[in-house]
DNA sequence: CTTATTGCAAAAGATTTGCACTCCA
DNA sequence: TGGAGTGCAAATCTTTTGCAATAAG
């Protein structure tokens, strides 16, 4: 199945019109092994120039398809806010190095445990799908500890 | 020990010169027993007249305050990052509903387990303490279900 | 006395919005 | 065809910054 068919298909699934923007940013993201900003998506769109979409509109859809649960927000704290394609087959989080960029993946066990005992503990149901998880990677850490 | 007597002790041991617009940012938060963000610490010290401090001074020293974790911040992603006093007697975490915008404490206990695992597993370093847990409060849980 | 801190106003940066036009269902 | 989606430019909102004046240690 090509790309547009997958995002198409996960479109009408979330009962979304279809547009060849939506296609587009869509696809920029399933493309993106990584996490993209608002503008970095459009800046591919405009350098590929397949279909130029105005940035109104790359923010209009990107809050759209993370309604949707087609797309993933992560919010850094600092600078813009950045989105990645949700592949349903294989779920999973990000942690963010503050200091060198780097990202790495956590396990959704990990979280679900933490889920299970605030639910447990704190009668509160957390939506640990958006979470932002920064910190150090090993190297940066190390690095840090041994100034 | 009076209020200022608690944020001036707190400003020294952090090793920060201690002035009046650090004092009442400090005051205004140690008060404050929910979250602030910086507009509304401003517009406290307005209101109670008692040290107007620019915004651009709040900012400031929310900032350094944070660094030096006297304060904690709580980026939201939506609108402005809020600021809480850290009472170092009583170390807890936050979870926020995004619902009615009600908040659930956390033991820090639960996020400890699961920085250990993320270490552990992922050679990375959480910085749990900026960690911003969104989800639904058990009374909004329980009407978005009953929808 | 020396350097950090502050206020002001202007800048910056990210995201949103009004409105007329276009296109999907 | 009708309402949802789009582009453009301007507006908004939060946070940061340059610079001269002020205050802490």
């Amino acid at each position: 199945m090509s790309c547009t068919a997958v995002v198409e298909r996960r479109l009408r699934a979330a009962g979304l019109r279809v547009t060849v923007q939506r296609l587009a940013v869509g696809e920029a993201l399933l493309h993106a092994a990584d996490h993209r900003t608002a503008e970095e998506v459009q800046a591919r769109l405009q350098a590929e120039s397949a279909q130029p979409v105005s940035l109104a509109t790359v923010y209009r859809t990107l809050h759209t398809l993370v309604e949707h649960r087609v797309v993933g927000h992560l919010d850094r704290g600092r600078g813009s806010a950045v989105y990645e394609w949700l592949d349903e087959q294989h779920p999973h989080h990000h942690a963010l190095c503050v200091d060198c960029g780097a990202e790495v993946e956590i396990a959704p066990r990990l979280l679900e445990r933490l889920e299970r005992a605030v639910k447990a503990e704190s009668r509160f149901t957390p939506f640990l799908d958006h979470l932002a998880i920064i910190g150090r990677c090993a190297a940066c850490e190390a690095a840090a500890r041994s100034q």
